[in-house]
DNA sequence: GCGAGAACGACAATGATTGTCAAAAACGCA
DNA sequence: TGCGTTTTTGACAATCATTGTCGTTCTCGC
């Protein structure tokens, strides 16, 4: 399977590179409208899919419904989220890691991955 | 707030005693229906997020879809998840749980609470 | 037994995501 | 550079779990 390289999928790519933190696909679909960029939202979608998919940005499925994705620094790592504002923290934590792997031999499993997610409260949104 | 014992929330609480892994709201109203009890699709949703927010049962989304939801075990633990078959294995970690505070502490984050689910391929699913 | 408030449930509405398919673009090759 | 093949695009429709609505029904304390 080869890859083409289109305006939309570098637009898209551009775009993760030069935003902070979390958005939803339909967030960067606007962004792009706003830019001038002419990309339909069903391209969108499949682009950020292909990306998550490469392995080259993350995603995250909050309790409170749409995916979000994020250019996120290479390495394994996991996000600490706030529930009030959404700001997010990577950390990293080797320890995790080594114990899912293990506990997942332990039970015979292969091709082992994992999802971590921390919600808490920022200090400057706590009350 | 008061919660009321009505016969549908005893028959969903009952439904899931008895069910084993994992199942979501469609699967738990149809499986009411066939046995006879009458109770609303709307009404399952909204017992098994009371539920939920009480404590009492476990919720999982998987990257496939809807919501599953599951008596569990007392106690916090996290779910060991075959992708192919969807066996589960319940799995504790203390290690994981004191990780998780430390580090939301160490950025200040309060009100902390943390998702953790292992995918792989369980034994008799690897080819 | 009674009444206020909670819960129910049929139905409509929501809204993110995915499928469709003809038109357009990219790439290999000469 | 020109051409044909194959992928990609994108407007639109379709899907589908979940949530809102609101009149009716049921609980539970008194």
């Amino acid at each position: 399977m080869s890859l083409r390289n289109t305006r939309q999928r570098s637009a898209v790519s551009a775009l993760l590179a030069e935003v902070e933190g979390f958005h939803s696909a339909q967030d960067l679909h606007a962004m792009l409208r706003d830019r001038g960029e002419r990309v339909g939202l069903t391209t969108v979608y499949r682009t950020l899919q292909g990306l998550a998919d490469a392995g080259e940005i993350d995603v995250m499925r909050p309790p409170g419904g749409e995916h979000l994705y994020r250019r996120c620094s290479e390495g394994h790592h996991h996000h600490l989220v706030c529930k009030a504002c959404g700001w997010t923290v990577e950390v990293a934590g080797p320890a995790v890691e080594t114990w899912a792997e293990r506990v997942a031999a332990q039970h015979g499993f292969t091709n082992v991955s994992h999802t971590l997610e921390i919600f808490g409260t920022c200090p400057p949104c706590s009350p």
